[in-house]
DNA sequence: ATAGCCTTGAAC
DNA sequence: GTTCAAGGCTAT
């Protein structure tokens, strides 16, 4: 399935494919697009299945492989496929009304006004430049339309895959529960979190869910909240922080970190394991599956969701009020999964390639040559923070360190228990700074090199989050992620 | 059930 | 007042 991109996109981050006229496709069937509907840019017949799809609670079963293609002459043959291909491309279920109230603006306006913008600023770059570079082979229809921006799959992908991603024995178990998923649960952060059951599929209550904070807060269990009066003294522990039985060069406080963090091989497996789910559910017998694009943002997503389980349950973490929670995940979810990708590469990384979470080897000359500049250079510039990185020697135990340095940033505004989140930053950058001084006494100032590498890593973070809300506005990152949760909510803060 | 056209109404 | 994405209507 290489459909998961939005057909009348002409870019790929900063580089040009092809022609900006062919933009008026409907990204479910190809058809003309009649306007903004449910989130992106449809067809008048799409949106209307959309809606009656949704008002009306509809179920649909798929005769074949779940696995139809979609587009203006077929897009009746298969209700199933084509209500799947609409999640897929991003259309929003809370875009349809529970209450069914005509007129008026809900709070996608903006959204489609930005999106807006961001097309005319296109064209007028492409205009400006002249830059296109490729064109579309004319008779494709969406579904078989190339992903120019990650092409089809990397060689390197495949070595490891074959067993763990490309699975073809897995019957699709996810009919049911997926699909009451899509339909009943918008994408929360709510719903989202690792180890909260998820919406239970009650009324449909899809209406105005107002994008970033709504489910989270409901969603989470009371007991998650703790007394309001929490200062910051109460938290730290301040006798046994520095001193105590363990090793004699590790601060108590950063084996504590080392406690908390997750077994790598587990995450691994869990992670493999979601997206051959993820794959087997589309597959079927057709060779087209998830773009490899699609397939980086599924990983990504998961990534990010054993980020969030990791901040829940570490020390300090979970005395804070779910607000406060929420409010330092927002604002720096996008540090942690690029340090949760740089420190692997730290780790275990060869030159040459990178590894990801999963496991598998990606060769760098394979990422320059299939995706787009954007991604080439974030994954540069990455790179290049992870050569400083094994310059420096950090080890885990250091980045580690950095996890909460960036979790508990006292920066962030409105923070109910600020002195707290400000204390927990005081008392890693002391275990740190005693940590190395230890651990490395003969680099006297390796504590203010590691520290340096933090802005590098905010700005490489902040160049990723761009480029991921370019692709979410192209409408090709596929929908229910948590990463577009996140992207939303930081947005809507700022 | 589908899809083209119509009506509505909050945001601008 | 104008816009334009919601929902509604209806012949096919």
């Amino acid at each position: 399935m290489y459909h998961l991109k939005f057909p009348s996109v002409p870019l790929t981050g900063m580089e040009y494919t092809y022609d900006v006229d062919l933009e008026e496709l409907c990204p479910v069937c190809g058809d003309k697009v009649s306007g903004y509907h449910y989130g992106l840019l449809t067809c008048e017949s799409c949106k209307g299945f959309f809606k009656r799809t949704v008002q009306n609670n509809k179920r649909y079963t798929c005769a074949e492989n779940q696995d139809c293609k979609i587009d203006k002459t077929q897009r009746k043959r298969c209700p199933f496929c084509r209500f799947q291909k609409c999640l897929n491309v991003g259309m929003r279920l809370e875009a349809v009304r529970a209450d069914r109230m005509r007129g008026g603006r809900n709070k996608f306006g903006p959204m489609y006004k930005r999106d807006r913008a961001l097309k005319q600023q296109k064209k007028a770059l492409i205009r400006a430049t002249g830059l296109k570079m490729e064109t579309t082979p004319p008779m494709l229809s969406p579904d078989t339309q190339t992903d120019y921006t990650f092409t089809g799959s990397l060689p390197g992908l495949h070595p490891l895959p074959k067993g763990i991603l490309h699975t073809t024995t897995t019957p699709i178990p996810i009919a049911p529960t997926d699909y009451d998923r899509c339909l009943y649960g918008p994408p929360s952060l709510g719903m989202a979190m690792p180890g909260l059951p998820p919406h239970a599929p009650l009324p449909p209550q899809y209406q105005y869910a107002s994008f970033p904070s709504r489910a989270i807060k409901s969603e989470y269990p009371e007991h998650y909240t703790s007394s309001p009066d929490s200062v910051v003294g109460s938290y730290i522990y301040p006798e046994q922080v520095y001193s105590g039985s363990g090793s004699p060069q590790v601060p108590q406080l950063v084996l504590e970190f080392m406690r908390c963090d997750p077994d790598e091989l587990q995450v691994q497996s869990k992670i493999a394991a979601h997206l051959q789910q993820e794959q087997s559910g589309r597959g079927g017998k057709g060779q087209e599956r998830l773009s490899t694009f699609s397939l980086m943002c599924h990983m990504a997503d998961q990534t990010l969701f054993s980020i969030v389980e990791w901040a829940r349950g570490c020390i300090f973490f979970k005395e804070l009020k779910v607000g406060d929670q929420m409010k330092l995940l927002h604002n720096c979810w996008s540090e942690l999964l690029v340090l949760d990708f740089i420190s692997r590469q730290v780790q275990h990384g060869k030159e040459g390639s990178v590894l990801l979470v999963t496991g598998q080897e990606v060769e760098l000359t394979s990422i320059a040559s299939q995706a787009g500049a954007t991604l080439t250079s974030l994954v540069q510039r990455g790179q290049e923070l992870v050569e400083k990185l094994q310059t420096l020697q950090a080890d885990r135990r250091e980045i580690t360190c950095f996890k909460f340095l960036i979790l508990f940033n006292p920066d962030v505004k409105l923070l109910e228990n600020q002195a707290f989140v400000e204390g927990v930053q005081e008392q890693v950058n002391g275990a740190l700074l005693e940590y190395t001084m230890c651990a490395y006494p003969q680099y006297l100032d390796k504590f203010s090199q590691l520290l340096m590498r933090l802005p590098e890593l905010k700005a490489l973070s902040a160049q990723a989050e761009d480029y991921l809300c370019y692709k979410h506005l192209s409408g090709e990152v596929p929908c229910n992620n948590l990463l577009i949760e996140m992207l939303h909510a930081k947005r809507a803060c700022a």
